[in-house]
DNA sequence: TTAATTCCTAGTTAATCAATCGGAATTGTA
DNA sequence: TACAATTCCGATTGATTAACTAGGAATTAA
């Protein structure tokens, strides 16, 4: 039940690059090295942020990113399914997805799907902004 | 973000000695059979469940394991933390451990808290019993 | 032209998962 | 008492995943 590094050191530079907001864009070594995340690594995770659309990226020298929309209409959810893949405790109740043989008598699904939508509310229900408010770092 | 094995099974096998609550006890072959687990595998399910008190065990021939408690009085989460250990979606806000260097000034920290808590209130809100009385098998 | 940057693919190491295996201990029953 | 059914326990294994690292190609401002 634990996220992986994607989305915790993703959510992170998210944050930073939310508070770098409307200033034009910023280069991955900044935001690393801020948060204290291998910038290799770090790149690999834009990859994925740009591929669904939540970084604008500018290739070469003074390039970097940038978010796309402002940190108040970016969601938690957003930015973690976009590195973890979709937000479910178990395979099976994953809609975009195949369920399982058993799905029709199966006595525990309820709880699973309980569970992905009491996640994906809160995850949906908080932006970058509230983070940028909130935390300090 | 997923739950092991461990914790899908051992939440089926559950349901299934609530389903033979109060009839005696129950072998784990039976269980393992409708349920269509290993019951090798299962063994050690079962050794968690019951040191954590959830499941009484009797040896030897026509032993088996009984719950504890009445169905409506054992709920997921303790079922799911006896098997997975602290429902928590990142290791620093689990509250039996250490935190994290950062945590102080972390932006992500809320992030953690506010969804542990709602997966906590949801699985500690739903007993065997509710899962016996929706599924079938 | 050069230095700074993103982009892309592949490889590596360590940890974790999902069992399996073998046998010891216990206990009801023939 | 002998036996068969069961729980209990620790070790091992094979596969998969996680978390990076490495190397170089492509792009672009200065």
């Amino acid at each position: 039940m634990k996220l992986s590094t994607k989305g915790r050191y993703g959510l992170r530079a998210m944050v930073e690059l939310a508070r770098h907001y409307g200033t034009g864009i910023t280069p991955l070594n900044e935001v690393a090295e801020k948060q204290e995340i291998s910038s290799a690594y770090l790149e690999q995770l834009m990859s994925s942020l740009r591929k669904s659309g939540l970084v604008h990226s500018v290739r070469g020298a003074q390039g970097g990113y940038r978010l796309t929309r402002p940190p108040n209409r970016i969601t938690v959810g957003e930015v973690l399914r976009s590195l973890e893949g979709p937000l479910v405790p178990v395979e099976c109740v994953d809609e975009t997805g195949v369920g399982c043989a058993r799905m029709e008598d199966c006595c525990t699904v309820v709880v699973w799907e309980r569970l992905r939508d009491a996640i994906n509310d809160v995850l949906d229900s908080m932006t970058l902004q509230d983070l940028m408010d909130s935390g300090d770092k």
